[in-house]
DNA sequence: TATGAATGAGTCTTCATTCAT
DNA sequence: TATGAATGAAGACTCATTCAT
């Protein structure tokens, strides 16, 4: 029931090129057609392979839709990693256009396909799986500013800032990406640098 | 496919009392078994009535479930407006803490839907009119920033202020309901209102 | 899993009809077909009705073959029950010959299907089900010893005697009804009896 | 359809431990997992082979099978065989109590095995290849009762008669092995042959 | 108006069999 | 010869929707 996992992750080149023709259209009719249409059927047919090999690869829908979430935020993760890397001495405003601006490219890793994700996808697992990063950036915010705690105003209550902060980025970003994509620029991030910034540091930092 | 409108909204009593008799089974069994196992003949199993009957209501299933959430959305207004009625001349402060607080409520308003319908329905459709709130919110705050434009801090670019004060707010009043519950309280109105504040008004006036 | 029984036994004329026609489409196909050709949706073309109403009387397959299976046993049943009517006070030859004719008899009743659910079915539960009637008469032979005690010979062990009867005459009746048909008629039942009387009775009375 | 036969019978070693090794996983999966689960690529798996060898050795699943059940009759029939040898010039009871232990025994060779070709596989092909070896036992017996005609009681239709004795023989074995395997033993010897004997035994001599 | 039996296209999934390597 | 990736027909089952009563 809930061995939603792949298969096998395959590394022969026959394999692997079937293994990633199938997610690549999963990726297609979701983006396209929708959750609702993306029937295996339809899938292993768009991918150019018999449904048979689909659940070679997959043992149920699931998995397959999993696969694809998983790749999806190992992309994102991958992303966030290398335009964070080595920003830990920044003074604190770059630190913050870093991570703003993170958090969006990461959201930015085909949004057409986190679109239907987050608006279709109707599975508790699956949106769970997407939420994992949050989870790693909370961990790496929460750190920061107990490390910065000299830089910026008096917390009282570390863990309702954190989770501001966190929800307050995400929130933004994902709603920039899903409805207001002319936004996605400089500005963007600079307005939400500036909100975040305003928000942890002390009054005569501003 | 675009039908999806309700076929009547009944007047005489015993159409009333049906008609929500399914929108109330409706949200039942969206609620306590998921949207998967939502077919129209469970739904109207649980209203008591014949699937006939449910179809003499609503055309369709999307029907159903806009309808669903038109309520849902209406009560949601109907809370904000309540909250917010009269603020008008209050001190910038006090209307910030108003409005945070209205948003919290709204998404107050049976929760347990509120998860569901963002976590398991399937439609770009349904999601929009959950956001129609948005633009009401929206055109008011915009409103707001341009009538007080004396207490605030000078502000460049107030659409994109505007969908940063909305989607901050908004995200984090969601995040709160589906993920931290425990955190709604006066406490995460007062974190909420300070980031807004901070964000909006003059330093000398922090 | 195992809700193997009809979902419900209808009443109302039209729905028994439909049930009725489904039952005798299962054992039409079963017995013309086999097993293996016997899909639900050949099933239901053959009664005459969509798989849609298939499933609506009966959960899943199993149990319409289960169904179809408790029919055939009670109609067994009541074949038996009517020929031994009466018999307890018959002398024992006569009471075995009449046990061994309501024997073939109950194998008689439509030894077609019997053969199909014999030879066919792929299912513990359903020969199960059909040996519900063996438990049956094991407890009435079993009596039948014990009361009779002065008419028979000495017996040591009743357990065995009484499975050695049992399987006896089932294991007879059933290699004639399956391979041997034209050999059912009083020839085999008085071949029987004087087997099953040779073996209970006393030398002296043979 | 009936290409139902073995492709070769392998002589070389190799070959020949291949074409055992996918017989031992044919009995193996199908008494640990049922005949459901025996699908070909599942044999082949367990015995350590590809399917591609599979099929190099056996045309199809039904061939399979079938030879696995041949194998098993022939070990059967061995097995009678054995027990048999040079029992012809014993006295009659002896004989019979051979002939029954000996069908008992080859009951019991691989039971688990003859459980489930009869529980479970749905052919008639199949249980037909199982009954061969009744034949054999026919025409036996036929012989014997001729040949030993003066030793008992005058039998008016010898065809009935050796019928009535396979299959009561038959029927007790099988029941015996698959219903009570606690009563595999001596006294269930005796108790057979007891039964056989009273029934063809003139009245003087019991 | 209400009922609920009936429909059937469409879903996920399995598995015997083939064939390029 | 052996391999195992690929095939696709077929099966059990669901569910939005219709329509005779």
């Amino acid at each position: 029931m809930s061995t939603a996992r792949a298969r096998r992750r395959p590394v022969q080149d026959r394999s692997k090129a079937t293994y990633d023709a199938i997610l690549e259209a999963t990726t297609r009719v979701l983006k396209e057609e929708g959750y609702d249409k993306a029937s295996t059927n339809r899938i292993a047919r768009v991918a150019g392979v018999s449904v048979g090999s689909l659940y070679q690869y997959f043992p149920n829908k699931q998995a397959l839709i999993m696969a694809l979430l998983e790749r999806h935020a190992e992309r994102q993760a991958m992303t966030v990693a290398t335009l964070l890397a080595g920003m830990h001495d920044a003074p604190i405003e770059e630190l913050v256009r870093g991570v703003v601006k993170a958090l969006l490219a990461a959201h930015q890793v085909d949004p057409e396909l986190h679109r239907v994700v987050m608006e279709q996808i109707p599975s508790i697992e699956a949106v769970r799986e997407i939420r994992k990063m949050e989870a790693l950036l909370t961990a790496l915010i929460r750190t920061e500013i107990d490390k910065r705690s000299d830089e910026i105003r008096p917390i009282h209550n570390p863990e309702v800032v954190t989770f501001v902060l966190i929800h307050t980025v995400e929130g933004l970003t994902h709603a920039a990406v899903l409805e207001r994509p002319d936004l996605l620029d400089e500005r963007l991030v600079d307005e939400v640098a500036t909100l975040v910034l305003r928000y942890i540091l002390p009054a005569d930092r501003l």
